[in-house]
DNA sequence: ACCTTTGTTCGCAAATTAACGAACAAACAT
DNA sequence: ATGTTTGTTCGTTAATTTGCGAACAAAGGT
């Protein structure tokens, strides 16, 4: 046996999800995104009070964990949950705490 | 006015709760206290393979989160889950994802 | 060809996180 | 008084995160 593996594989996805959770405006976009389906980083690039490059990088961050997805559409950008994902973040998290 | 308050407090919330459970460690602790009331810091150390002092961070990281508490009942200390920002956390956890 | 729009990538700096062992502190037992 | 048990704190190192502006790239419009 290569590992005891006393930490779950699902303990580790619930870790890297709530990683990328764990940041104010990552929050808020993942916000955005569960009421409505789809928006543009530009629209939140106005709102929110940080750099275009800041902002680029947290959505990089939220897409690398899975939780949304970016279609191209120039010269935009059309960001949206990763649906799937997103369920299985959502199980994941009623898991741990509880039904 | 003070703040214009793009973020809100509910979504600082989270993303301080996201965080203390941004780590594989953390998710296990808080799994197992949600699973059975309490647990002693010891126990933990003995399964988890990381030194006694990086776990009493960890722990810190949850207690400072409001996630745990810890009672002193030397030489021993119990840690519990904090039951009210627990269930404050499942809340808001919930409102992201939608029931 | 040139400009505009939209985002990403590239340094770069500052702050935070993670991990360890060693030293320390509290409480109790011998 | 000494030792034991249990955890925390300290000091250090390495890695990661956060944030910015400047430079770059892609796609379309003029």
């Amino acid at each position: 046996m290569k590992d005891q593996e006393i930490i779950t594989e699902e303990q580790k996805k619930i870790a890297r999800f709530a990683k990328a959770m764990g940041h104010p405006v990552r929050v808020y976009v993942l916000e955005i995104l569960s009421k409505q389906s789809c928006c543009y980083s530009g629209d939140l690039s106005e709102i929110l009070p940080i750099a275009k490059s800041t902002l680029s990088q947290h959505l990089k961050e939220l897409k690398s964990a899975g939780l949304i997805q970016g279609e191209t559409e120039p010269p935009k950008i059309r960001y949206c949950l990763n649906q799937q994902n997103w369920d299985l973040a959502k199980k994941n998290f009623e898991n741990l705490f509880g039904e």
